[in-house]
DNA sequence: TCAGGTACTCACCAAAAGGTAAGGATGGGA
DNA sequence: TCCCATCCTTACCTTTTGGTGAGTACCTGA
């Protein structure tokens, strides 16, 4: 069992926050403002509703992501950024930037 | 069994590249220069020497890092990032950046 | 009374990732 | 002859992560 240990590095600190295959997907969903449950679910195709609410559940526990639900029926509930997810947002634009540049090499040196 | 299908953003593509446990450590690692294997198992603490390798050899084969073999005895192998690597390890700094500015919250909301 | 739309929740299973421990190839030096 | 250091390689197991499919609660409007 891994011990905790503390992190060597920030980027070491911000992989374990956006770590896991959906949240990446999610965060730029939400780049655009809030999103309603229903919306995210068509936006990041594939995902399962479990895995999205077990995602947006971390994203929110750290902080990351803000829930508000309406009392209304149907119900209603807005997923969006914290300035902490928007913050987080701005420093992966880089990394976004990169993939794009680079998406052919990617796509072809890719193991499946 | 997941289909291949395509990334749906850059993001999305660079997640895929530097996902797993020890990328990022290891591209951190790189970051000063080349490095042999023994120096890399000190500098990634915690990596077993299996974890190591097979994590080596996928950025390999993504065109990340470039490995040299010494045909010495004992022998000698160095790794070092490749211009794509570089370039990758560019667009890390602000999210490295990210992480190191909010260690504290982020060390707070962690799960365990 | 009953289907509908929304946002979950749960129990169970499969696949992927990671960890442990051992062994192997090489040739120089004691 | 045997040990040493270095860089792997393999078999096997555990843990983590992700996926399936069903069910729940709410009120509305037909």
């Amino acid at each position: 069992m891994a011990a905790v240990l503390p992190y060597t590095c920030g980027l070491d600190a911000a992989a374990d926050v956006i770590g896991g295959k959906w949240k990446p997907r999610i965060l730029w969903a939400l780049h655009h403002g809030p999103r309603r449950f229903g919306e995210l679910r068509k936006d990041v195709t594939g995902v399962t509703e479990k895995m999205l609410i077990q995602q947006l559940r971390e994203l929110e526990s750290r902080n990351i992501v803000h829930r508000e639900v309406f009392h209304q029926v149907p119900p209603k509930v807005e997923y969006s950024l914290t300035k902490l997810g928007e913050s987080l947002n701005v420093a992966l634009m880089p990394l976004d930037q990169w993939g794009a540049d680079h998406l052919t090499e990617i796509e072809a040196s890719r193991p499946c």
